[in-house]
DNA sequence: ATGGCTGTCAAAGACAGA
């Protein structure tokens, strides 16, 4: 089973590079963040045409997510329990006995803004939500764009951006109280070395000299880490033309 | 170097991203 996540960056404009990159990786469940496209926009037929159920929660312009299926999704969540984010970020859905949580961090602009604020905000109504999820569903996968740099060896220059947004101590501490919940960053896991990265700044040619951020991640419960075949981050799609900034991110996990 | 790209909305340039 493979599991896939992708920041796009606008779906509308993005869709045949998705579209290729399913025909091309196949994967059974793929969580896009960045859709940036309102809910009565969302092109649904081409992923239906391909066997796909599809989840969706968008806005125009900016945010949205979208979880994709090829086994059939139940139990959605399309917001933090009982209030409404009027931003959209979270999308949630069981498959069999996986339980997907799709997430878009926000991003946080700066220290001492109120976009952090925010941020570290989302980010322990996250930890709760996963605290009661966990409970729920032992087979539990976090995907997304966590916008946080997890450690320094995911940064291509850890000392100029230290202590700044995505590395700040309060966002990893924030990601800890995640990770600590029994969550565990598939990629991570299988490749300990530094220079992996997926994002890349559009300016200063930062993809090609491979000066970027290993922000995208995906969290495994202890129980689907066990069966963690694989975790790749596929630069390709970032060499298209017009590509998104961020590369897809996958696991394979075996059929348990 | 409060820069540089890219996308949205809307029809220029502000806002946001990371």
């Amino acid at each position: 089973m493979r599991l896939a996540t992708w920041n796009v960056n606008s779906l509308p404009v993005r869709l045949p590079q998705v579209l290729d990159w399913i025909d091309r990786k196949a994967p059974d469940i793929l969580c896009l963040q960045e859709t940036k496209v309102p809910d009565g926009r969302f092109p649904s037929a081409p992923f239906r045409d391909l066997g796909y159920e599809i989840l969706f929660r968008g806005q125009p312009a900016y945010n949205g997510v979208a979880i994709l299926s090829r086994r059939p999704l139940s139990d959605p969540l399309r917001d933090f329990p009982g209030e409404s984010d009027p931003e959209c970020r979270l999308l949630g859905a069981t498959a069999g006995s996986l339980r997907i949580l799709n997430l878009y961090v926000p991003n946080g602009q700066d220290l001492e803004t109120p976009k952090y604020r925010y941020k570290l905000a989302w980010l322990a109504r996250i930890a709760s939500l996963v605290e009661e999820e966990k409970a729920r569903y032992p087979g539990l996968a976090l995907l997304g764009d966590f916008n946080i740099v997890p450690e320094d060896k995911d940064a291509h220059d850890p000392v100029a951006l230290a202590g700044q947004i995505f590395l700040s101590a309060p966002e990893r501490q924030a990601l800890s109280r995640i990770t600590g919940l029994g969550l565990h960053d598939a990629f991570r896991l299988l490749h300990p070395e530094p220079g992996h990265y997926s994002w890349w700044d559009y300016r200063q040619g930062m993809f090609r000299r491979n000066m970027g951020l290993r922000i995208d991640l995906i969290l495994l419960s202890s129980s689907l880490e066990k069966t963690l075949l694989s975790a790749e981050i596929d630069r390709e799609p970032r060499k298209n033309e017009r590509p998104s900034d961020h590369a897809p991110v996958f696991v394979d996990l075996a059929d348990s």
